[in-house]
DNA sequence: CAGAGGCTATCGATCGATCGATCGAACGTC
DNA sequence: GACGTTCGATCGATCGATCGATAGCCTCTG
C-alpha cells in the first residue's frame, strides 16, 4: 500500500538522519525524498529537531514496550538476559536506520528535548541491569563488574545495526541466538546452556515493528 | 607548554566533531575553539573535510602501529587477542574524542577520501580476525561464527569511548583487563585464564599517544 | 440541488541567518 | 624586503523556516 504523506516524511527522515546525520540532512533534501516541498513539509511537523524527537521516541517505547512484554512476569535471570538480548539484536537487525538514529544523533537534541529520551533509555537499560544483578546475586552470572559489563554488552548488540545485512549468510534466528550464547559466556554463566525463546522475541518484533520475522 | 596554531586548530576539530559532528561544527566554531580567525584556520588546514581526513588517518594510524607492535612476533593466539582487546579499550578511553570522530563520521566522507581510510580500518581488523582464527583453528577458542563473533567484540571495546569516564570506579588498568576476560569468555576459551600483558599495552600507548596511563 | 464557507493539503517565492571559503592587507621577525 | 602569520571584510551558496495563495473536498444552509 501507498504511504501516507505524513508516512512518508517520517520514513525519509528517519532513512537519512541514520545515513547522512541530523546536521547533515538538510529541509530540502527531507522534502525531495519525502516527495514534497518543503513549506509542505512544515505540514506534518514542527521543527526539524521536533521531527528527530518524534523519531526517537516512537523508536524508544517501541524497544521499551517489547523488552517489558518480552520478560515480563520475571523468572530466571539467565532466560530474561538471553531473551533481552535476542530481542535487542533482532530490532536492531530489523530498523538498523531507526536505532541508528537514536543511537548516534541524541547528543543534537537540546537539554530540554533530550532529557525525556535519555530517560527512556535509561528505563530500557534498568531492564537489563536488574536481569544481570538477579543473576549475579543467585550465582548463576559470575562477573567482576556487573554495571560495566551491561554497557559493554549493549554497546556489543547495538553495534548490530552498524553492520548487519540481511543478504549476509546469518540468518536473522542464528544471530540472536549466537549474541544470546555471546552475552551469557561473557556474563560467566554457569547454569546449562540456556534456551532462548526465539519464537516469542519473533513474535514480539513482527507485532510491534510490524515485519515479518 | 603551550600547544601552537597547528595544534591549537587539530585539538579543536577533534573536540568539536566528537561532540558535535562534523556537519554540526561550524568553521567559525573551530576558529573560536582554536583561538583564531576563521579565515587563519585556512592557513593551517586544506578544506574542512580535509582536516577530518587528516585527523582519521593519523589516528587510524597510530592504533594500527600500537597494535602491531603490542602483537609483534605472533605467539599464542589468546595472549594476542587479550592484547589486541586490552590496547583497543586503553585507546578509546584514554582519546575518546578522536576515536569517536574516527567511528562515527567515516560516512561523511567523499568515497575518494574514505577508502583509504577504510582501508586503515580493515588492516587493523585484519589482525582481530588472524588472532580469533588462528585461535579457534588451534581449539582454543569455541565459538560458532568468528567473523560475526569478531565484529561484536570490535563494537563492544569501541562502546567504551562512548561512556568511560576517568572519574568513574574503575582505573585504566582493571578497564582493560575486564574487558580482555569478557572477550576471552565471549570466545569460549578453554585455556587457563590469560594473562594480559598490561604494563606493555600501557607503554605502547603511553608512547604513541603522548599521555602517561 | 446550488453554492457559500471552512478545512486539509499542497506549493512557489522568499525571508534573514549562517554556511564554507577567499581576498587583500597588515603585522612581526629575520 | 622576503616570509610566515594573522585578520576584517566579504563572497556566493545554502540553511531552516514562513508567507500568501491555490486547489480539492466535505458540510451546512436555503
Amino acid at each position: 500500500m501507498a504511504l501516507s504523506s505524513r508516512e512518508r516524511v517520517r520514513a525519509a527522515a528517519v532513512k537519512l538522519f541514520a545515513t547522512k546525520g541530523f546536521h547533515g540532512t538538510g529541509i530540502r533534501d527531507l522534502a525531495q525524498e519525502a516527495e514534497l516541498s518543503s513549506a509542505s513539509l512544515y505540514h506534518y511537523m514542527g521543527t526539524k529537531e521536533d521531527l528527530l524527537a518524534e523519531i526517537m521516541h516512537t523508536a524508544l517505547n517501541r524497544l521499551l514496550d517489547a523488552a517489558r512484554e518480552a520478560t515480563a512476569g520475571g523468572g530466571d535471570p539467565v532466560h530474561r538476559l538471553r531473551t533481552l538480548v535476542a530481542l535487542h539484536v533482532l530490532a536492531h537487525a530489523v530498523g538498523p536506520a531507526e536505532t541508528r538514529v537514536v543511537d548516534n544523533e541524541v547528543d543534537v537534541l537540546s537539554p530540554a528535548a533530550r532529557e525525556p529520551v535519555v530517560a527512556l533509555r535509561d528505563a530500557y537499560e534498568r531492564l537489563w541491569a536488574s536481569a544481570i544483578d538477579e543473576g549475579v546475586a543467585a550465582g548463576v552470572f559470575r562477573v567482576e563488574h556487573p554495571a560495566v559489563t551491561r554497557l559493554a554488552l549493549l554497546e556489543m548488540c547495538s553495534g548490530v545495526a552498524r553492520w548487519y545485512s540481511p543478504r549476509g549468510p546469518l540468518a536473522l534466528d542464528e544471530l540472536a541466538e549466537h549474541y544470546a550464547e555471546l552475552a551469557s559466556r561473557a556474563l560467566g554463566c554457569t547454569s546449562a546452556p540456556g534456551v532462548t525463546d526465539l519464537r516469542r522475541c519473533r513474535e514480539i518484533v513482527a507485532k510491534e515493528w510490524g515485519v515479518s520475522v
